[in-house]
DNA sequence: CTAGTTGCAAAGAGTTTGCATGGCG
DNA sequence: CGCCATGCAAACTCTTTGCAACTAG
């Protein structure tokens, strides 16, 4: 919950919501914003605080240590499953109609409960497939 | 590709089959495994070579830097989804059927073509559904 | 015997934190 | 003016690596 509107999180921001769904690394915005004068630890304050708020989601690919950041606001999609690209690293919002029935195929088949928001379904986006 | 089989990949290997298909970090089975006189690079330097021979899975939760081993053999199911249970903790494998009927209603209203082997299903399964 | 393994300690990478300084409102 | 936010450097955690000593085959 951040009181002052200070210029690095004025630059954070707009630099967040030119690139909203892309997964960025702390180290690649900091490095981004570094002419901003911004330091590292002001990112990684500021995005703590926006994640907090919702206004980010942290997402980190299976097996990996690396975390990414992406500017989306998640309050809005609690009810949706997340579609990441391999390719372009965009994340996609899978409808509710398509997320439910999905999931209910599957709670049917294997008596598995889907957590959508837990969930990340990984592969290959329109756009880059046909590429 | 190990070549000796020294006390300490024994009771590496011991404990993890004594645990399959469960998530456990590092510093858990180093510490578990200290009175075997074990180090904790020896507990690396192995998990990484049994991840190369395919025996160990690496996995990690969405937007966390907490990484977790499972003695799973991967090369059995390059093909299947995977489940993994929010409460036990446990990873099920999905039946290749059911896999694709999933994937393939997901190409087709979506048209993105899913990952298998990278995307992880989280929910909770049928016996922790019962508790 | 001799090459693969180990333990230790040092080096790295990424992230967090304490504290004095600076700036938003 | 007062409190919040920043920058810097130190601290931390997890993991990797270099090197000498050890050991399985």
């Amino acid at each position: 919950m951040p009181k002052y509107m200070t210029k690095q999180r004025k630059a954070l921001l707009s630099f967040l919501s030119a690139h909203a769904d892309e997964e960025l690394s702390a180290r690649q915005i900091a490095q981004t914003l570094s002419g901003e004068g911004i330091s590292i630890s002001a990112v990684y304050r500021n995005l703590s605080a926006l994640e907090q708020e919702g206004k980010i989601r942290r997402v980190s690919k299976n097996g990996s240590r690396e975390v990414f950041y992406q500017y989306t606001d998640c309050t809005a999609c609690k009810n949706c499953l997340h579609l990441s690209c391999e390719k372009c690293g965009r994340t996609y919002h899978m409808n509710m109609p398509d997320a439910d029935r999905l999931v209910a195929a599957l709670a049917q088949n294997d008596e598995f409960a889907i957590d959508k928001s837990a969930t990340v379904l990984y592969g290959v986006c329109k756009e880059c497939k046909k590429q």
